[in-house]
DNA sequence: GTCTATAATTCGATAGAC
DNA sequence: GTCTATCGAATTATAGAC
């Protein structure tokens, strides 16, 4: 068995180049919306060998559209900035990472695809959270400033990466501000 | 000629069935997973007919997403209250207008038909964005605001309709306070 | 005005040569 | 391991009978 993550052979070149491609195009058109040929095309192979090495186009989109949303630990952050170190780490997530692209493909894919809806929820419930759980008392409590605080940075990855609505003047320190401030609220104060 | 509106000939009521039927499948399918027979078949009508009637699934499409915020003019409002009217007028559009499914049909078309996206931009530029800058001086500061705005209250639908997220304690009270706290801060404080 | 039947595409997936 | 060729199913849209 040769190590796996080292692109030695060409099969596996080919294989990563098909899931960078897929990673691309779901992101950017959805799950309806790309068709394994244009995936092939985009990754310069063919298009026989996308269904090949991943089974399907289902499978292909579930590897493509993995995601960790790599929260840091809540409980060591001062109360004070809670909100804005929270909103600027989506932001390092969406804009620095290269799996920011992964989000963007679930969240398009989400609208017609019950799978990718499926990951969804279980990123909000198994990370996001669980993260605020360990910062509230109630669990009840924590699901409904989880769910408010889901609401505020998807509605903006939404609005900012899938509708693409334009604001001249909100940049990214001042939506880390701005969306900081209202993090900060759901986090903390009572409801 | 006849006046429109007015459903006296048989093939306008099936024309309206159509037209009905399109608006319930579009909101919870999205444009993708919805089929013009799946269409006809809800409205009790031929597949034929649906294109006859409307030209192209395209078009139906358009038609049934056609959508109006009727937002009250916030200048009118007390301004320590804007914020929680603005909320709770959302709420009415979505649960309490046959309005909501057409919203909900954009949101999820939206993620991968462009026709939609524009149509979202057009109410967000034309509706929000304009009923903000009745309230404000600067125009890109009004531009900012309403930015924020429509990614609260869209995430919210996104988080809720869309996506399905669980928060067994997020009445509709307990969210219209939340929200109505968030857009009272992003439409009077400063930024 | 409403139907049946089907044309014309396009898709995901497969079979089999090399 | 990679290719060509194609299958079978599903789609939108149309043509034409009734």
């Amino acid at each position: 068995m040769f190590p796996e993550g080292t692109p030695l052979t060409r099969s596996q070149a080919t294989k990563d180049r098909i899931l960078d491609a897929a990673r691309t195009l779901f992101a950017s058109q959805g799950y309806d919306g790309t068709t394994v040929r244009e995936v092939a095309a985009l990754a310069q192979a063919n298009p026989a060998l996308v269904i090949r090495y991943y089974g399907s186009k289902e499978a292909l989109f579930l590897a493509a559209a993995e995601f960790d949303l790599q929260l840091p630990d809540l409980a060591g952050v001062s109360r004070d900035s809670l909100g804005e170190r929270l909103a600027a780490h989506f932001f390092t997530i969406w804009e620095d990472s290269p799996s920011g692209r992964q989000l963007v493909a679930l969240l398009r894919a989400a609208a017609t695809h019950a799978d990718a809806r499926a990951r969804m929820q279980d990123i909000f419930e198994r990370q996001l959270r669980a993260a605020v759980r360990k910062l509230t008392v109630s669990a009840a409590d924590a699901d409904v400033r989880a769910a408010l605080i889901a609401s505020q940075m998807l509605g903006f990855a939404l609005v900012r990466y899938v509708l693409g609505f334009s604001a001249r003047g909100l940049n990214r320190q001042m939506a880390v501000r701005a969306l900081g401030a209202t993090l900060q609220r759901y986090l903390v104060e009572p409801l």
